[in-house]
DNA sequence: CTCCCGCCTCCCGTTGCGTGAGGGTCAAGC
DNA sequence: GCTTGACCCTCACGCAACGGGAGGCGGGAG
C-alpha cells in the first residue's frame, strides 16, 4: 500500500510540514514519488515513522534518532526493547512528580488547618513548604513519600507539638555532646544519629540507613538545610553528617 | 534564604542559561539583585520555578505558563490540582505507549515462531505487522490490548488456522448477504455484525459495542483497512460499517 | 594579593518545526 | 470538457527555547 503525505500525517498525528521536514533532513524520505512529484509512503515508511515518533516522545533529538534507526541491520526488536525501558523509566519519573505534587497539596492543606502562628510554633523558622519542596525534588515521590504524606495528613496540632518537643530534646543532646568535644564517630554521637533516624521513622516514614545517609549529605549540600543546623550550633551540620555516616557504616 | 543562580540551577536541575532566559522574558525574575548585580532568588522564586518546571514537563509553552501563573490571586492549590490531573493523564498516555510497544514485540515474536510461508498462510495478505502497528496507534494500549497480546501470544499455528477459517466463513456469509441486496440495517446484517463482534471477543479481546463502532469507523477511515474489505467485495467496508453501527444502536 | 571560580551582559547559533506565498494536480460534479 | 475545491509541491522567512562562547567584573580561600 502507498499513502500520500496527508494520509500519513493524519494517521501518525503529525503535520504535513513535519513530514516535509523529516524528508528534508533525510530522517524519513518517502520510498518514492509520483510522476507529479507527490511523495508516496509505503508501510515500511510508516513503521519507521512510528519508531521516530516514539523516540521523539521520549525527547530524543532527530539527529540521534536517525543514528539509532540507521545503525543496525534492521531488526526492530532491540529498538522496541529499548523504547520499552525508556518509557517505563519515564513513567517512573512522572509518578515521582505526581507524588511530589500530592505532598505539596498536603502541605497546603496543613497551612489551611494551621494558622500562621501555629505553624510558626510548630516548625520554628524552618518553613514546611521549604522542606516539602526540597524533599520533593530530592527523593521525588517514592514509597517513603507516600507514607510521609499519609501520616502527616493525620497529625493533630498536639502531634506536631510532641514532634517538635522530641526534636528539640534531641537537638539539645547533640549540641551538648558536640560541645563536650566527643568526636563525630564516637559511640555517643552514633547513638544520637541512630536516634535521629528513628525519630524520622516514627514520625514520617521508614528511614533506611541508605536514605539516612542521603539525608545527611543533603544537610551539607543544601544551604537551606545547612543554615537550619548551623543556627542551632555552628559546625553541627558537618558533625551530624559524619555521625550519620559512621552510624550507617557500623550497622552495615 | 537567598540563593545565587548557580545554586538554584543545580537544585532545580536546569542550566544557568535557562534561568537567564526566564529572567529575560519575565517568566521568573529574581526577587532582587546584589550590589554587584548578581541575581538573588528567594523561596517564593523557587516555588514558582518548581511550578514552571512541572508545566514545562507537561509541554506547556513558556508564554502560556506565564499566563497561568500570573492569573489568579496567588493560591497554588489550583495549580497543584491541575498539574496532578495533567500528570496522571500523561502517565496514562505513556502506559498506552508501553502497551503498544509490548504488542509490537509480541508480533515480532510471532514472526520468529512462524516462518514467512506460515505467516502468509495464516494472515492472507493482511500483514499482521500492519495490523499491529495500526491497532496500536488507534486504541494504543488499554485493557483490550493487554488481553489481546496475552491471548495471541499463546496461539498455536492450529489456532491461527481455525481463526482464519472462522473469519473466512463469516466473510462468505456477509458477502452473500450483501449480494442478496439486504440493507445494511436489516436484522440479518446486524446479526452478522454481532457475530463479527463476538469473533473478535473470542479470539482477541472483549470487544464492547463502543470499541466495535470505533473499529467500524476505522475500516472506512483508513485506506489499509478499507482496501482489505474492498478486495473481498466492493462496498463491503461501507456496508459493514453501517451494519455495525445499526447493531450497536439496537443493543443500546 | 593573587588565583580561580562564579557571575554578569551581549550576541550569534541551533533545533524543530509553523506559517504563508505562489503555483501545479486530481477527482468530482455540472 | 471545464470548473472547483481539496491536496500537493517548493521556497522562504519566522519563532521558541534555549546552547555556548566572548569579554569582563566580583569574591573568598590561601
Amino acid at each position: 500500500m502507498a499513502y500520500t503525505v496527508g494520509q500519513v500525517a493524519r494517521a501518525a498525528r503529525v503535520t504535513v510540514r513535519t513530514l516535509h521536514h523529516y524528508d528534508e533532513i533525510g530522517l524519513l524520505s518517502p520510498s518514492g514519488r509520483t510522476a507529479a512529484g507527490y511523495r508516496r509512503y509505503d508501510d515500511a515508511d510508516l513503521e519507521r515513522l512510528q519508531l521516530i515518533r516514539a523516540y521523539r516522545e521520549l525527547g530524543f533529538p532527530l539527529e540521534e534518532i536517525a543514528e539509532i534507526l540507521d545503525d543496525p541491520g534492521g531488526d526492530p526488536l532491540p529498538h522496541l526493547r529499548r523504547q520499552h525501558e525508556l518509557l517505563t523509566g519515564r513513567i517512573g519519573k512522572l509518578r515521582d512528580m505526581v507524588a511530589a505534587i500530592e505532598l505539596a497539596m498536603e502541605a497546603r492543606k496543613l497551612d489551611i488547618q494551621l494558622t500562621p502562628e501555629e505553624r510558626f510554633e510548630v516548625f520554628g523558622d524552618f518553613d514546611p513548604d521549604e522542606h516539602a519542596e526540597e524533599a520533593e525534588r530530592r527523593w521525588g515521590g517514592s514509597e517513603a513519600y507516600r507514607q510521609s504524606t499519609e501520616r502527616v495528613g493525620r497529625y493533630s496540632k498536639e502531634d506536631w507539638l510532641r514532634n517538635k518537643a522530641e526534636n528539640e530534646e534531641w537537638g539539645r543532646r547533640i549540641t551538648a555532646l558536640m560541645a563536650s568535644g566527643a568526636p563525630a564517630d564516637s559511640p555517643e554521637a552514633m547513638a544520637l544519629a541512630e536516634e535521629h533516624r528513628q525519630l524520622i521513622s516514627r514520625w514520617f516514614y521508614d528511614c533506611s540507613y541508605e536514605i539516612h545517609t542521603g539525608l545527611a549529605d543533603m544537610y551539607l549540600a543544601d544551604p537551606r538545610f545547612t543554615a537550619y543546623f548551623e543556627k542551632i550550633r555552628p559546625g553541627l551540620a558537618a558533625y551530624l553528617n559524619e555521625a550519620i555516616h559512621a552510624n550507617a557504616i557500623s550497622r552495615a
